[in-house]
DNA sequence: ATAGGGTTAG
């Protein structure tokens, strides 16, 4: 702790030559005492405390305790680079290691425009950078996603000699990846030798990114197999993503147990990572015993245990998370806020969740999103509050989005408001939409009012406008393995097996007087199309693989996931739509199948 | 002389 007068209220910087030479020397205080005397510094107020001893002390225009001045305001966590920005434009001949670490500093507060600025800026000054500069300049076009910049950086930085640095290579993939050009990450990594754990990480971050979750657990297959690697944490974090994602509770739950037996605690992120894989791998008791047990939450932490709580419909309970985090002390954010609005959204708590919304804004002063007002209208809509939802989006401050229309044309729907439905589904429309099942939706919405012309007509719409019908994909998870299908899917190698399997289910329900229900969905199709359409549906394919694999009484969780080629960078984004199967017996019930049917017209994102 | 890469929620 260093205790020093303050000497300067304002600071003056004095020009160089007022700054008597006699007087640095006849002071004890040289460059050496500086700089230490920086790095011991714990707040602005200490480091301005030394740059005043260093104007006194006529230290203020060397070199040495500048560029350390620089890096103490702009890497600390207490730091300010506003500051750091003013020392900076007091050297009159910054190098590479100044222009380094203010763009590390702006990168680090978040300010990618302002490093990339200064990157530019260095470039224009001809001072050349170095290996260390490229990390944090690639790392900020990662997070700007600016793909174009990153391959003119990547070229330059080849032809200075940087392609080696193994720092420089992992950088390249991280960038690769946040910009969604997975296959380039691929090949930076597989030209890379050696590669460091970091590499491998970095390899499955990208992957992760881009929601390539079975792809995540195939490196990591590949890391662990092909040399002594230590799963390290952030590597473990990103495998229970991809658990998450894919409903893998078995695996995820090993990792689980490598963490216990590995590390000797895990940090907030680790665990809010399983506290997350375990609730939407529908394990909510593990989920609740562990988020209780952990000894400090953060905002992530209570997002997590909330929107869980919400996908499983216990919207109290939700609240009730909520409530405690705010005596806890936590400020909620934008995402919390979505959390607990989906919360009233999915249990129906209407007043509930127009009493939050407006708390948001009044009291937490957070603007809302077309998000926040997505779960609204949504809201409105399943309670049937037709007036109340189209008077939101009217007043909204954004253009609704196909989110808010989709939802609402499907509240319509549901609660056969043929008026409302028939205004979501015009407005739907004129944004152009890319999405078959809205037109499914639109279908089936006039075939429960029996318009079986109008019906016809929307389902034309999706070979007309040539739209993909983005097949929904299930996923299975048996024994540590994840297998994934999509409808009429034959590319497993024991498919004969798995369409055996599905026989003999069809005949068990047969037996069990079961029909299938195809009024709505496939009106105006040949019937016996439809139920060949139905009867290798991905679903049933994945309760076919896990019945095979698992003993009687296994509980079976097929995923059923969508995939929306129609986001920015070619990202996607998987939707996991939870449906739990009990194998018990003949217990794989009628309900069951419905459901599955159902399911096709399912798959547009909420 | 001082330094760098990978990780969580919707």
């Amino acid at each position: 702790m260093i205790k020093l007068p303050i000497l300067h209220q304002h600071l003056v910087f004095l020009p160089q030559q007022d700054c008597p030479q006699s007087l640095e020397l006849s002071l004890r205080l040289g460059e050496k005492e500086c700089v230490s005397l920086l790095k011991s510094c714990e707040s602005m107020k200490e480091v301005k405390q030394v740059h005043a001893q260093m104007l006194k002390l006529g230290l203020s225009w060397n070199p040495y305790c500048l560029s350390n001045l620089i890096t103490t305001c702009a890497l600390s966590n207490w730091g300010n680079m506003d500051y750091a920005f003013l020392v900076f434009g007091q050297i009159d001949d910054p190098g590479s290691f100044e222009f380094n670490t203010m763009i590390r500093g702006h990168v680090k507060d978040g300010d990618f425009e302002t490093a990339l600025q200064l990157f530019v800026e260095m470039l224009k000054r001809e001072i050349l950078p170095d290996n260390f500069t490229y990390p944090f300049v690639l790392k900020a076009c990662a997070a700007l996603c600016l793909l174009d910049l990153g391959l003119e950086i990547h070229g330059q930085l080849f032809k200075l000699g940087f392609h080696d640095d193994l720092y420089v290579q992992n950088s390249l993939i991280n960038m690769y990846g946040k910009c969604g050009n997975i296959s380039s990450s691929c090949t930076v990594f597989e030209e890379m030798e050696p590669k460091s754990v970091a590499s491998w990480s970095a390899l499955i971050a990208a992957h992760a990114n881009l929601g390539m979750w079975c792809e995540c657990l195939e490196i990591f297959r590949d890391m662990m197999s092909e040399g002594d690697w230590r799963a390290e944490e952030s590597i473990l974090v990103s495998l229970l993503t991809a658990c998450t994602h894919l409903g893998a509770l078995d695996l995820g739950s090993s990792i689980h147990a490598y963490l216990m037996r590995n590390l000797s605690g895990l940090n907030v992120i680790l665990e809010t990572s399983l506290v997350d894989m375990y609730m939407k791998c529908g394990s909510i008791e593990k989920a609740l015993a562990l988020f209780n047990r952990m000894s400090l939450k953060n905002r992530h932490s209570y997002t997590v245990i909330i929107s869980g709580l919400a996908i499983h419909g216990h919207g109290h309970e939700a609240l009730r998370h909520f409530s405690e985090m705010l005596e806890q002390g936590i400020e909620p954010d934008d995402a919390v806020y979505v959390s607990v609005l989906s919360a009233c959204r999915h249990a129906g708590l209407v007043q509930e969740g127009l009493e939050l919304f407006s708390k948001m804004q009044l009291e937490h002063q957070i603007q809302p999103t077309i998000q926040h007002y997505g779960c609204i209208i949504d809201l409105l809509g399943r309670a049937a509050m037709f007036n109340e939802a189209l008077d939101l989006i009217q007043r909204m401050p954004m253009a609704p989005n196909d989110v808010v229309w989709r939802s609402l044309l499907s509240a319509a729907r549901d609660h056969h408001n043929l008026e409302v439905g028939e205004k979501a589904a015009r407005n739907l429309m004129q944004l152009d939409s890319k999405n078959a099942g809205d037109y499914l939706m639109i279908s089936n919405m006039y075939a429960r009012a029996q318009r079986w012309t109008d019906s016809a007509i929307a389902r034309t719409m999706i070979p007309q406008k040539a739209l993909d019908q983005v097949a929904g994909a299930c996923i299975v998870e048996v024994k540590r393995k994840v297998y994934s299908f999509v409808s009429q899917d034959k590319s497993h190698s024991n498919w004969e097996d798995i369409y055996e399997m599905i026989h003999q289910m069809e005949w068990q329900l047969k037996f069990e007087g079961y029909i299938p229900d195809v009024s709505e969905v496939l009106h105006g199709v040949d019937a016996e199309e439809k139920r060949q359409n139905l009867r290798h549906h991905s679903q049933k394919l994945a309760l076919a693989v896990a019945l095979i694999h698992t003993s009687q009484d296994a509980t079976i969780r097929i995923h059923y996931t969508t995939a929306c080629p129609s986001l920015a960078f070619g990202q996607y984004n998987t939707k996991a739509k939870r449906v739990k199967w009990t194998s018990s017996g003949e217990k794989f019930a009628a309900h069951n199948f419905k459901q599955s049917e159902a399911g096709i017209q399912k798959h547009h994102p909420i």
